[in-house]
DNA sequence: TATAATTCGGACATTTTTATCCTAATTAAT
DNA sequence: ATTAATTAGGATAAAAATGTCCGAATTATA
């Protein structure tokens, strides 16, 4: 093995992801979730998650407030899809790049992978990615899922 | 967009696999594949796929002859899958590691993508991985995809 | 035998991704 | 008012991935 790879998303991303189902599953309209807290409950490093915190506000899909007793909350307390995370931190080089760098491949001239890769993927979405953060919820409160 | 991720696989490992179809695509008895062709064939950076494929020969995939007229040929002939050069080059990260880089989750305790997940992963290494390199050739052959 | 074509491997350089540090600004609570 | 808790963002560092350079070894062929 040459290098270690084999992510389908970044790091940030996977963080990103954690900390969203984390302020999802521990919403409370009488507090906010602040960064020390977030990043203790994932195991990720504190002053990295800042910036991708930061980046899922950019995004619209958090809000923050700052000072004592700040800290961040998911925007409007609206359901979000594990896909609007991905786009935020990835962008969106998974839902349009050919997993194996062909080029010059289309319906009319498919690659011997063409129509089964297309429904893998439209599949991945569907079952994965639109999934919504609360769906999640559960699980981490079950602790049949563990963010660290 | 924080970084621009979203490849399945390494960039080494799209190298890989493009050479493995040039390759495969051009066998031919009388002569040897070399190097210089491989990488202009599909339009990579040649001193950086030399060494993806001393990977590939070190992984028993490939065979090469030193010195002029050298070059590289697929072991034995033997029919190789997408699978085989992923697991050489990126190694099996994209087979065991979570997507959502949680943690214990498990058919007993599942996480709500779990039974979907597997299913997905299933079905991509069945339509996808497992595909042989000289199901690529005809394509190759038909213009109907391009290597670079 | 000399030359050109080629693999092989080590060292190095660049870019991208991940991670840390530090300082400023803001706000709640004392 | 002061202090402690907190976000925000710039600068920097470290690690990983990608890419380049070079010299040594090997072999076909002129
Ligand atoms: S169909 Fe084949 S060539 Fe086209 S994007 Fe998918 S894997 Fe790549
Ligand atoms: S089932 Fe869920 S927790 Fe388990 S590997 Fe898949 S995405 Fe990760």
């Amino acid at each position: 093995m040459l290098y270690q790879k084999g992510n389908m998303f970044s790091k940030a991303c996977e963080y990103g992801i954690k900390s969203m189902i984390y302020i999802q599953s521990n919403h409370d309209d009488s507090r906010k979730i602040c960064l020390n807290e977030i990043a203790e409950a994932i195991n990720s490093p504190m002053a990295f998650t800042a910036k991708i915190l930061q980046q899922l506000k950019r995004s619209g899909l958090l809000v923050s407030t700052i000072g004592a007793k700040g800290g961040f909350q998911i925007k409007n307390n609206k359901p979000i899809t594990i896909k609007e995370i991905v786009l935020a931190i990835d962008g969106d080089g998974f839902f349009s790049k050919c997993v194996l760098g062909l080029k010059v491949c289309s319906s009319a001239n498919p690659c011997p992978a063409h129509e089964a890769y297309k429904l893998i993927k439209e599949n991945m979405i569907k079952d994965l990615l639109d999934l919504e953060l609360d769906e999640f919820t559960k699980n981490i409160k079950n602790k049949t899922i563990a963010l660290k």
